[in-house]
DNA sequence: TCTAATTTGTGCGTATGTATG
DNA sequence: GCATACATACGCACAAATTAG
């Protein structure tokens, strides 16, 4: 009893054998639920479940008031991951090839964006849902999250996790917000002692707070003022200041002001920018950048997808140094 | 197969249509139900969904055993636009937002991103089809874009359309990739003629060649060389060389390649990048500049969803002119 | 003029997958 | 595992009006 097989896998390799076998092919309608009902003895939603397994591995499609249709050959295909991404970003493409490369040829992957915009991510959710075994999501900080990620009919991995809540209910892997910033900090010590103050940009609500945690962990250990700015608006350029600026947008501010202003980056103020890109390298001669390593986590959810272990992993996090510290 | 229109919606739609373009006038007689169920394919009772939602709007009214006969001319469509845009970037943003403004409350609008993915493209499309009523599609060059098109059920607009051979199917805003081209190097002209070669980097089949055209056609009136690569890959910055980029990845290539050869940038070498961004105002002491006007773009487009005409517009484009010319 | 077949809209029953509890 | 409501689609029987002969 304990061992044996659900009664409704048995409709899935039913199904899997006629689709091998040539007997079921592309286009073709398969018996309806009520019609499995009867042949195999079970309820209705038991034949569901059968179905809502052939439909998340892509091998039929449902018609509403019409029936079922194999719509794939690929009996092989154990995993469909849909990967719902905020942005696209020279380094997201970074952990979407590890990904690829570490799932092996039983599973299959889309990639959408969300672009932080909370309707298309509602949007596309609802739409793919059923779609997929496995949902993985970047989701930045959407209120009511819980909900949305509830309704989803499959396995749900969270990436950068931005709500300690969530962490119990989904394995996840991300950045360790205040650590990361901390060891980061750490490891250009030497450079960062040069200034008085550390002040983090980033806008209220959008990004995580716990970077300045970590900030304010470590101004403590070193003798240093912790400053936090929701906007470099309105303010010049400080001396002595470190800027941590989460968007470009606001590195970009910075540095016109300070040039303005006839600092130099470096020396007067300094800069660290989270997130690597090819223009920061060459920019006022290199911006020092903070960035976790998207191949890694490529890599660490590929295997979180394999596994579908409860856990929580840390994403390792490194300080790119360059000029502007 | 699957998601395309609700059946009988479409003959709701239909007869919307013929109403609104006058074919239909109050007082005709419409199609009977055995008329409508040949013509789509579907049972009576499915026509009979139609003709009560007609009903029940006041469009239509039944006279028994003699058929239906419009009663009403006030078809109020609420227009629902999906925008399907190739990436986001901050000027998608401006002509999004000038697209909304301008739209106003005669339409609501959901943007969804493709990012140069053939099968991301092609996904979002099919589980969109049938929930909108206009389609704005910004594809790239994907092949065989005919096709996918055809399948769409509404109104279909074309951004930045690369294919001359869809000109004449659908309405279109974007940018005369040539003209514009040309243009701004005759805007620069007094700067350009300090070098002796202009070379165009983009890759093959991603970016439309109507640019070198452009190029070709300034370089032929002021006795300049025109040069087309596919990457700056395995070449080196040559002195005299206006360069022009379309990726962000080429241009730092270019402007580490040249640092490294101590080339001066302005005088030993020049550079303008298409599509403007913050950076490039202060990288290097100013990236010169050619984008279209995005803005301007997004009104445009939402006067041709309101007007449905069938027009082929251009967009402006300009020049910024920075240090790096 | 009559009759029977056809066409019309109507109404009800059934089957389908979906969603929610 | 079960129950229920829902939207969509198909089929059949019916009465009234029209049409063919």
């Amino acid at each position: 009893m304990k061992n044996r097989e659900k009664r409704y896998k048995q409709i899935v390799h039913f199904v899997e054998e006629k689709i091998l076998s040539g007997e079921y092919r592309v286009g073709d309608k398969i018996p309806s639920v009520n019609a499995w009902g009867i042949r195999f003895g079970l309820s209705r939603s038991s034949i569901f479940l059968a179905m809502d397994e052939l439909k998340s591995r892509g091998l039929i499609e449902a018609e509403p008031s019409i029936g079922y249709y194999v719509s794939s050959c690929e009996v092989k295909i154990q995993e469909k991951v849909l990967l719902l991404f905020n942005e696209f970003t020279a380094f997201k493409e970074d952990l979407y090839n590890a990904f690829m490369a570490e799932i092996g040829d039983d599973a299959t992957a889309d990639i959408l964006f969300h672009n932080y915009n909370r309707t298309i991510f509602e949007t596309l959710l609802r739409n793919a849902n059923g779609k997929y075994t496995t949902y993985v999501v970047m989701s930045g900080k959407f209120e009511g999250l819980q909900r949305t990620l509830a309704n989803l009919n499959g396995h749900v991995i969270l990436l950068d996790h931005f709500r300690p809540e969530l962490k119990a209910l989904y394995p996840s892997v991300g950045q360790d917000f205040e650590e990361d910033t901390y060891q980061a900090l750490l490891t250009g010590a030497e450079q960062v002692k040069k200034y008085k103050t550390i002040t983090l940009v980033q806008k209220e609500g959008f990004e995580p707070e716990e970077r300045f945690s970590g900030i304010i962990r470590f101004c403590k250990e070193f003798g240093l003022c912790p400053q936090l700015l929701s906007t470099m608006k309105g303010h010049p350029v400080e001396k002595g200041h470190l800027y941590i600026t989460a968007t470009d947008r606001e590195l970009v501010d910075i540095l016109k002001k300070a040039d303005a202003q006839k600092l130099a980056i470096g020396h007067d103020y300094g800069v660290i920018s989270y997130n690597e890109t090819p223009m920061k390298e060459i920019l006022c001669g290199g911006i020092t950048t903070l960035s976790t390593d998207f191949k890694q986590m490529g890599r660490t959810l590929a295997m979180l997808v394999k596994n579908k272990t409860m856990q929580t992993i840390s994403n390792p996090c490194t300080l790119l140094q360059r000029n502007s510290l």
